[in-house]
Formats: C-alpha cells, sequence, structure tokens
DNA sequence: TTTACTGCAAATCCTTTGCAGTCTG
DNA sequence: CAGACTGCAAAGGATTTGCAGTAAA
C-alpha cells in the first residue's frame, strides 16, 4: 500500500513532479480547475484530465486532503499534518487553517442516545481569515 | 419572505402536492431521483425537472434540509425540527436522526485560536442505525 | 385573466473513461 | 521492454434552463 512518491504516483512524470511542486506551494484550498489554470500560468501545458488523475492519487496517498467545496466543486489543500483533524476554509481567499476535531467524547456521547453507531463524518468550517475578516462589522453570506 | 404554503410553492398544484406529503411519509434521506421513483410507483407521473423544482422549493422554505450526499447527489430529509442541528443518516438504510451541533463554545474556542472567524460550518454524520448495525462486529467502511 | 407550474429537450458543469502515443524505471 | 502516464475527445451523471402549454387563484 505504498507509493514510491509521497504524492501517490508510480511514476515520477514531468507533469506529476511539477503538479506536486505547485500544489505544495499554493497554501490555499484550490480546486482541480484552479490547479489547472495556475500550471499554464507557469508555463506547464497539462491535460485537465491529467490534472484530475494526479489529484485523486495526491488525494488517496494522503499527500492532499479535500476541504468541502466551492460552487460545485470540490476544494483540496496540501495538508502535512498528521493524525484526525480538520480544516478550516477561508472563504475570502481560499487559505486553510487546521482544526481539532470538535466530535469529542462529550459530544458523541449526545449524538448516540439515538442508537447509532457513527462510521463517518464530515466536518467543514467556512469563515473568514484574519486578513478577509472585515473588523467590527461581522457578516457572511454563501 | 413567506411562502403560502409551508414546502415554498406559491400555487399548490397536484404535483407540489403530491411531492410534499409523498416527502413528508418518507422517513428517511432521499436523493431527488429517489424521489422521482417513490412518485412514479404510486403513480404520479411528474417530470425529473419538476420533482427538482420541488425540492429546490422545499429546501428554500425549510420543509426539507439537506443532509450530506449519496454517490455525488444531494441527500435531503424532511425536517420538522427547528433550531439549529445537524443530522445522522443511516448508511444501512437511510434513516435519519437528529444531532446536538458539537461545535459548542469549547470547540469554537480551540479554532478561534487560528484567528478565524468562523461564518458557516457543515457537519455531516454517517453511521448504522440500531436496525442495521451488525451487533458485536463493528467495521464500516465509506 | 394572470402567471406559477409542468414536461421535455437541450444545455451546463464537474468528473471519469477509452484510446493511442509517450516516457519512466 | 512493460506498464504508468498523458492528451484529447467522448461519455457520464447531476442539476439547470428555455420554452410553449396547462392550470391554480
Amino acid at each position: 500500500m505504498d507509493h514510491p512518491t509521497p504524492y501517490g504516483s508510480e511514476r515520477v512524470s514531468r507533469q506529476r513532479h511539477r503538479i506536486a511542486e505547485v500544489v505544495s506551494g499554493l497554501g490555499l484550498a484550490f480546486t482541480v480547475v484552479d490547479l489547472a489554470r495556475e500550471l499554464r500560468e507557469r508555463g506547464e501545458r497539462s491535460g485537465l484530465s491529467t490534472v484530475y488523475r494526479a489529484v485523486t492519487a495526491m488525494d488517496r496517498s494522503g499527500y492532499i486532503e479535500r476541504v468541502g467545496s466551492r460552487q460545485g466543486s470540490a476544494l483540496y489543500v496540501r495538508c502535512a499534518r498528521h493524525g484526525h483533524h480538520h480544516h478550516l476554509v477561508c472563504t475570502g481567499c481560499g487559505s486553510v487553517a487546521h482544526a481539532e476535531c470538535p466530535l469529542d467524547e462529550s459530544a458523541m456521547r449526545g449524538v448516540s442516545d439515538t442508537g447509532f453507531t457513527i462510521t463517518a463524518h464530515e466536518v467543514v468550517l467556512y469563515g473568514l481569515c484574519d486578513g478577509c475578516a472585515p473588523r467590527g462589522a461581522p457578516g457572511g453570506r454563501d
């Protein structure tokens, strides 16, 4: 189950290498199309399907993680942090912060009253980062 | 901003009426296609786009709520409960339970260290209900 | 009568796949 | 060389939209 590269590809083609490179330099949440555009702007001509395949591989290997969606497209972010946690995505600039899982024992207990056995959960937090938050005036529409 | 019907339509056509009726009788999470199939099985011939439009209206009015996705399709459930809460969806049979929001003050605090102002969050819990849980043998894949 | 609602087909959007050619190991 | 990887075009699946006809109010 181990891949020869940290980002999940078996062979390191020029594209896969450049893609991983660009991704790790982004720091922001991105969609596949964002990434493809970014690559194009840096002079890398890669087909959209190639980027999709690379992203799929990086997601499987844990090099990146899915952090919600934006207008129907999957959002990803490079994530080097280990262990179970969630992400906070700034709807202003796309920057991402890590967040502890809020589903601690007491939260689980409050839920298990229902007789359900929880097998998976999704927690995505959206907000505004320091730089994007309008001081004094809260607010925020989707 | 108030609609003449609890499920968000301006006029109560036969379809909209039947759709709301079927929805409220379901009790399970459903996709638009599920709902369309259900209607068809009950002898109601309604176009898929009509069902999409009805579901959109019911969602806007709060008659139903979105509770995650299943295989890429949006999942909804009739929800009469008021106030902020989340849902627990059984991946076995589709039954839904309500759950308190785990994002209490302490959880928020753990997150606000990041400097982010949280404006929205999504919490979806998946699991197995009493009837679907294999007693003794835990487990659960996505 | 007014105009929301309906059905159908066409159009969008995101994502996946089939294939033949290219390149890594 | 074997088989991953690539690009392109086509296919898929979910959801939306344009339009003319139907039916609530």
